[in-house]
DNA sequence: TACGGATCGAGAGCACTGCTCTCGCTTGCC
DNA sequence: GGCAAGCGAGAGCAGTGCTCTCGATCCGTA
């Protein structure tokens, strides 16, 4: 082992810690994260940081990243806790795992899904890690079509929604039916927005009752989608 | 007329040419709106700015406010141009205003549907005109359940949902059914879902028909209500 | 082991932000 | 015709992201 990775190591663990106290901040004071903030909380210069992270976009693109990576192990594992067969069951486990990240780190899902900062564009690294949750959701309708539990529905798409779900599927679930692919989307679709709404105070006047709601909307696109009760 | 409405009437004139330049800002250099650039648009100090707007976020819930009443004028004009019993008909025109206003006005959008900003508190003010769309588009099934067209689906909501859900009814919609409200609102959220994922780029690189994929999803919804086609 | 280059932290500084305060000037009402 | 209210400009404060330079330290190599 080369002596150069003592190094190497110390400058991983010095990102990890800015990364760590940036969290913190983002958690508590909201989106604009301030980079003198975070050196100033770790006894530093602000200069310094920037031997670390090149600009205050590449540390928030760096938490990003992570977040996604949570919310998509958090989703994944709770679709794994559930009988394969039990469609319905796994579809209300994953719905639930991605409300309860997100209302257990609400400052790092409105980074992810809120309004994309202006100048921010998002890299090609967070497209994969951001498909992970709607992948698993479409995921439970493709096991159901294959053990014969869910079906096809009938719908007639127009040509051009057929075909960009056409090559969705090819892409990610060769031989899913479009008509499916579409109300699996429509499902993630909706609980991106229940999420939201909950979490940016839209329900805050008039659902007092959260989590039946947002079980009771999950289980309304179950429906849609067909799962059997 | 009293004359010191003159100087009533230039202090309003000033005050819709803030909100106009701002808006311009707005659209072009996204969220991160700034008092100095607009007051370097107008030709004044930055510290005249505040003779008419106390701070920065009294001018954004100025223009907040002025693109929840455009949004709602949109959605609503466009219910109103459909025969009223052509449910669907209605139902499509709505969700296709809400979408081109916001294709129109990004900016605003994200302004009304992203990310709160971290400090900035809605005030009562907007959250009336903040229902117009969604109240719009539950006036449709009222109607449609009115004159015999729609039927209130039988489910058996939980009891909190039921609860919470015949407040809401109660306020707005004296007499509608919870489990046609519970519909409703899935159809509302999936609107915002949609239009919030094409506008901030999650159906970049997958769906390029957005205009069919659009209708076609709204049309799940309708179908779910149970909108006759 | 001694050297030299890469790495790092600190500080000063630039341009920008929201916001406050003060100082005059204009304007419009009594 | 005065006089107070309203108004614009400027300076200034505290904060931001980011750059540059200057020493110090560390590590691989000769």
């Amino acid at each position: 082992m080369p002596a150069s990775s003592i190094r190497a190591r110390v400058r991983a663990e010095m990102i990890d810690e800015i990364k760590a106290v940036a969290r913190r901040h983002l958690a508590t004071d909201g989106a604009n994260l301030s980079l003198r903030a975070v050196a100033r909380d770790m006894g530093m210069a602000s200069s310094a940081i920037y031997r670390y992270f090149p600009s205050r976009d590449d540390l928030l693109t760096a938490l990003i990243l992570e977040a996604y990576e949570a919310l998509g192990d958090a989703v994944e594992a709770a679709d794994a806790t559930v009988d394969r067969h039990d469609l319905r069951g796994r579809w209300h486990a994953a719905c639930r795992a991605a409300r309860d990240w997100a209302l257990a780190h609400p400052a790092e899902y409105a980074l992810l899904y809120g309004s994309p900062v202006p100048g921010y564009a998002a890299p090609d690294d967070t497209v994969l890690p951001a498909q992970r949750p709607p992948l698993t959701m479409v995921g439970i309708l493709r096991d159901g079509l294959a053990d014969g539990r869910l079906a096809a529905p009938a719908d007639d798409l127009p040509e051009p929604v057929r075909a960009d779900l056409a090559e969705i599927a090819a892409g990610f679930f060769p031989g899913l039916p479009e008509s499916l692919l579409a109300r699996g989307m429509a499902g993630w679709t909706q609980l991106f927005g229940l999420i939201s709404f909950e979490l940016f105070g839209r329900l805050n006047r008039t659902i007092p009752h959260r989590d039946a709601y947002f079980d009771h909307q999950t289980g309304l696109m179950a429906d849609l989608i067909g799962l059997p009760r």
